[in-house]
DNA sequence: CCAAAAGTGTTCTTACTACACCCATGT
DNA sequence: ACATGGGTGTAGTAAGAACACTTTTGG
């Protein structure tokens, strides 16, 4: 039962009859990493080479977990966090699955409030930040980034403010989410319907196109 | 082995050993299907509800495929293309993966060029806006729709027209699409590095920021 | 000359970027 | 006072939506 030897591996585990896979995934997360406050969770994709496990065919759905950074679970001694930019060697197809990871998280941090699973409960625009660089991988500009997520009402302020360091400066706005399950904040505006006619007929009355959307389905029973 | 009575499912069927999940799905489109040219496929997600299929435990991948309109496979007497507006009763979840199959095609028609899958080899911006209009399910402006696609290098004018119909009218121009390959055509604007420096290092040298992107591993080898 | 379909010119709007400037606090 | 980090004001810009107008064909 020995993965590759001498390498480390995503956590995770086997499916167990009746369990779906999500819930098997907490399960290996919260019993073998101690990892229990996961803030969303996304299936990626379902991994079939049939030579990804040497020790013969194995089929993997990855998921993408998110942890709030004011957690900071421990491990177990066998378990380690890891910097995306400085991993060790990984077994399997480990490296390529953390990539689509990475990806995945990008693409929604720019059109969804997927950072609420992410910042703590509430946070400085300077934290918000560092979350977002870490997760681009390039800087992002605070001013900007505030005023963003405000306009979108992804974020909104609170009363408080944090002390200034011991450095001085203006004492920081907290701020926090104004939603903490997944939307869409930036819904792609292209090709969006007509103002006019948000729901309007595309049948053009008199048009012969043969063209429509269509699915193909296969009646293996009576007909 | 008689699935959902009276109901229609999607094509698939089980994965053999030594088989990657999307060749099985090819094979079993061609076979039992008889459909072959398919432009684009991508796979989806796995359903692992238990109860999914009243037989017992199966999971189940779903893939999108999309087919050119310029094909119009003939399919066996068991099997008929449907329009996803008129769908009849479908077994399993059978319903609810062709609904965020829809999604997916939808959101990717807008940031992509994956039309390239389902336009002909060269076409009119009329063709293409029925296209558009039967995978978004509204109506799409021809003039602005090619203005787009033209702007972003998604398709180029041929030197080719069609003849105008009986009615009269301009002869259209014919287009095709200029990779034929899934591209991002619209990346995200949003949150984009700055412009003096795309590939800016983001560690503010003195900043004793802890926030990193990292992944938790575990090693079950020797370390 | 008129109708029909295709395509272009032009303006409007939205939403993000860039950057100068002002604000509040500690030393 | 002044350095430091936080926040606002404001102009620039890119890209798509809307719509009037021109172009090219058939009757």
């Amino acid at each position: 039962m020995a993965p590759s030897a001498g390498h480390w591996s995503l956590p995770g585990g086997p499916l167990e009859e009746s369990e779906l896979l999500g819930s098997s995934l907490s399960r290996h997360l919260a019993h073998k990493v101690e990892l229990k406050e996961i803030g969303f969770l996304e299936q990626l994709e379902t991994r079939s080479d049939v030579t990804r496990d040497p020790r013969g065919r194995v089929l993997a759905t990855a998921y993408l977990a998110l942890v709030s950074s004011e957690y900071d679970p421990t491990v177990p001694g066998d378990t380690k966090w890891c910097d995306v930019e400085d991993l060790p060697d990984l077994a399997f197809d480990h490296r390529s699955i953390i990539e689509s990871a990475r990806e995945r998280l990008r693409a929604k941090l720019t059109y969804t409030n997927v950072a609420f699973a992410l910042a703590p409960k509430t946070f400085t625009v300077a934290t918000l930040k560092s979350i977002y660089e870490a997760c681009l991988g390039h800087s992002v500009s605070a001013t900007n980034l505030q005023r963003v997520l405000i306009r979108r009402g992804t974020i909104e302020s609170t009363n408080g403010v944090v002390a200034s360091s011991s450095l001085g400066g203006r004492p920081a706005t907290l701020y926090r989410f104004t939603h903490h399950h997944l939307r869409v904040t930036d819904p792609f505006a292209i090709f969006r319907p007509p103002h006019g006619a948000p729901s309007e007929n595309l049948a053009p009355s008199g048009s012969p196109s043969r063209v429509a959307p269509s699915t193909a389905v296969r009646g293996r029973a009576h007909r």
